[in-house]
DNA sequence: GTCTATACTTCGATAGAC
DNA sequence: GTCTATCGAAGTATAGAC
């Protein structure tokens, strides 16, 4: 099996731009990189650059497509969610949540999150895809399933997005505390440590509202 | 009685750098603010600015300290704690984070929040501050809280970090969504909007803890 | 599509007169 | 302690030869 070196080598020189820059951007964020420095690395010079990307954004923009289109056809189909609910809140969360984060977590998208986490705020593009994409469209599809368990009389009534809120926020913060704080530390990988956690937060929501 | 900028003119120069840098850091983060533009919104030349201060990087280190200094005498005394918690959990709560938060937001150090949020992946300084003083030190101050509640017999028996995770991670949360996703929307301050969240939140938890 | 060369801008910081 | 003047470094981006 060839390495990664010779495998990016091959590859066209758009899509070397586009990894060099996602790597670089998701360490050291996007200011701090420069259109030399991912010429550098690509290997070849900045001017070249141009004619892939209009400027230096441009890069940005397509990771970010990127992102967003890969997002979209990670959902679960609705049959499967359905069945998944029949067998209970507890199997519910365990199986769901790991397949959803499975498939978000690829070494490819852990880039991209990183990037995301990290440039939030100075970027206005990211922080209206965060609060879009990961904010509210997940507080609404739990609200959603808080609503449904509740129908099935899985769970206590209680008000579904303040559940949501009491449910996500948590994974939220492990995000947050995982991508943006501990980055450099020794974890194997967001999933290992987010699935063994959320477990125990999950453990707890479930006792307080299971009937 | 005088209005803002008359009384910042007749201060040191110093802390007329000191409070434009704040004001101007916390709306465009670090690196987006240069000393040309510090300099003259303090009305003097950019040359002036060094000596008082011996680059960029001293005025962000000055804020740090001050923030760092005002939290470390924000804590409520020791008696105050344990007077207010024989009132039951749902008093220490309502009145204890209140107190506690009205403590830590004048005006000032709203701004100081917000830097802290938009740079703590960009500065390395901040984001061991973040972990130490914002993250691992209030989780443990909760922890021995909800110890002390279950010695009290006044909760059920947890493992009580988990339920600090429990109670402090949805803070942070509202914390990031104010300050990094909504800061530009119409909120009337922090304060107002926490409160009344925590409250919920914290309704929630003692319901599911309570004896 | 890549190269060399360079324009143009902005930045942090310093020297030295007053 | 403030000013004028200026330096050197680094950044984005373009023109034009090959």
């Amino acid at each position: 099996m060839e390495d990664q070196k010779s495998k990016d080598n091959i590859k066209p020189t758009k899509e070397r731009i586009f990894n060099v820059s996602l790597e670089l951007f998701s360490q050291k964020g996007f200011n701090a990189v420069s259109v030399r420095e991912i010429a550098r690395e690509v290997g070849i010079r900045e001017s070249s650059i141009y004619n892939h990307y209009k400027n230096k954004e441009a890069i940005l923009d397509a990771i970010i497509d990127y992102f967003k289109a890969e997002l979209t056809q990670s959902g679960l189909p609705e049959e499967e969610t359905t069945k998944l609910m029949d067998q209970g809140p507890e199997v519910y969360f365990q199986v769901g949540s790991r397949v959803y984060i499975e498939q978000i977590n690829t070494p490819q998208m852990e880039k991209i999150w990183r990037l995301v986490s990290i440039e939030t705020y100075h970027n206005q593009k990211i922080r209206e895809f965060f609060k879009k994409e990961l904010l509210e469209e997940p507080i609404t599809g739990w609200e959603n399933v808080f609503r449904m368990m509740m129908e099935k009389k899985m769970i206590k009534p209680f008000n579904p997005r303040t559940l949501a809120y009491e449910y996500f926020s948590f994974a939220l913060f492990l995000f947050f505390e995982y991508y943006v704080l501990k980055y450099d530390e020794d974890f194997d990988s967001f999933m290992d440590m987010a699935l063994e956690r959320m477990g125990k937060h999950t453990d707890f929501l479930l006792e307080a509202i299971k009937i």
